[in-house]
DNA sequence: ACCTGAACACCGTTCAAGT
DNA sequence: ACCTGAACACCGTTCAAGT
């Protein structure tokens, strides 16, 4: 089969959702599509324009629609699910995009800014917002990608009541990583204290 | 000199902050203590339990007090305060700490957790505030430590404005990282929004 | 008890040789 | 043009040997 650029993107893809950023390298990669190792070579200058390419990959797989007519929070909130639609589909891509900040987040933020502008918002204030919502994006995806190799026996199942009673009690609350609702309760905050603070 | 478990976490968290999580290695370490690379494993089991110490020594810094008699409010921008002051000493060791959710960040949850109820939130409610400040903690120091390396040529520098109007616009905006003023924005937006929320 | 050299199985990348 | 083997400088960890 052809060993085409987007044939091992997609590979790279595949490996890291499975097991981590840290557990992909090119041998295993080249094995995987069943090359020599010099082969990737030819296609991708190094590891790290292969994780550039996955994360343009990744973000260049939703449309960041510009919605003229809806509310702001409306806006706000489709943007949301559209990153949220991306980062359930393949969260440590996600993160992997995030953190390497390259160009693949310009068009999200592109967006944001024109909707928070559209709806009456000076520029700084904007930023701060579009800021505060990539933040916590950010944050949200860094726990989910963080939790996943834990399973079960976090730190919060083996804690001793005694010393830590809050987080004892509330145990169950804490362990249910409840991503969707986590977002959507951000999103309600955000949504409450923009438009309270919009003169 | 006498190579202790604490002299070898300090020269971690030095080298950590120095060149980045991903540029420390046992051997780096060894030479930088000046001893051989297997001496650390007397000390330490692996690598991995070598993170794990330096984030416990990052996250037991500083104090977690509980302020009775303070608002929620007040208390909440102190503890952010205090995660703040971790995160601007060592940010890449904080990014560290949180990343790797071991039992280095039960004390800050719990004092948050007794903070909240005490302010008469809900167990469930509680939690999720406390999550949703976590997570935006969380989004600003990846946001701080991926910024750093990249330093002036960033993808937001170098964009075409027709492309990216409203990035162009607000470069100026979107390049100043005033991460003490995001917390204490972010941390208006979520008293403001939990004061109006409780009922 | 504490240290450590040799060895093993990895890793990314360069370079020169193949077709 | 596309592929790739050999080589280089790394990496974490095990094990057995030193003191």
């Amino acid at each position: 089969m052809q060993l085409a650029r987007k044939r091992i993107i997609a590979a790279a893809i595949e490996l890291i959702e499975a097991d981590g950023v840290e557990a992909i390298s090119m041998q295993r990669l080249a094995t995987e599509l069943g090359c020599g190792l010099m082969s990737l070579y030819n296609y991708v200058p190094s590891r790290n324009a292969l994780l550039d390419g996955v994360a343009d990959e990744i973000m260049s797989g939703v449309a960041w629609t510009y919605m003229p007519g809806a509310s702001s929070q409306d806006q706000m909130r489709a943007l949301g699910g559209a990153l949220r639609q991306i980062a359930s589909a393949h969260p440590r891509c996600a993160m992997l995009a995030a953190s390497r900040r390259g160009g693949s987040l310009l068009r999200p933020a592109e967006t944001m800014l024109a909707t928070l502008q559209g709806a009456g918002f000076s520029g700084p204030d904007a930023v701060r917002i579009v800021r505060a919502f990539a933040t916590y994006i950010l944050g949200l995806l860094v726990c989910e990608v963080g939790v996943a190799p834990d399973d079960g026996d976090s730190a919060v199942s083996r804690l001793r009541p005694a010393q830590f009673p809050q987080l004892a009690e509330l145990r169950l609350d804490l362990r249910a990583s409840d991503v969707e609702g986590d977002l959507e309760f951000a999103l309600d905050l955000l949504a409450r204290a923009t438009t309270a603070s919009a003169s």
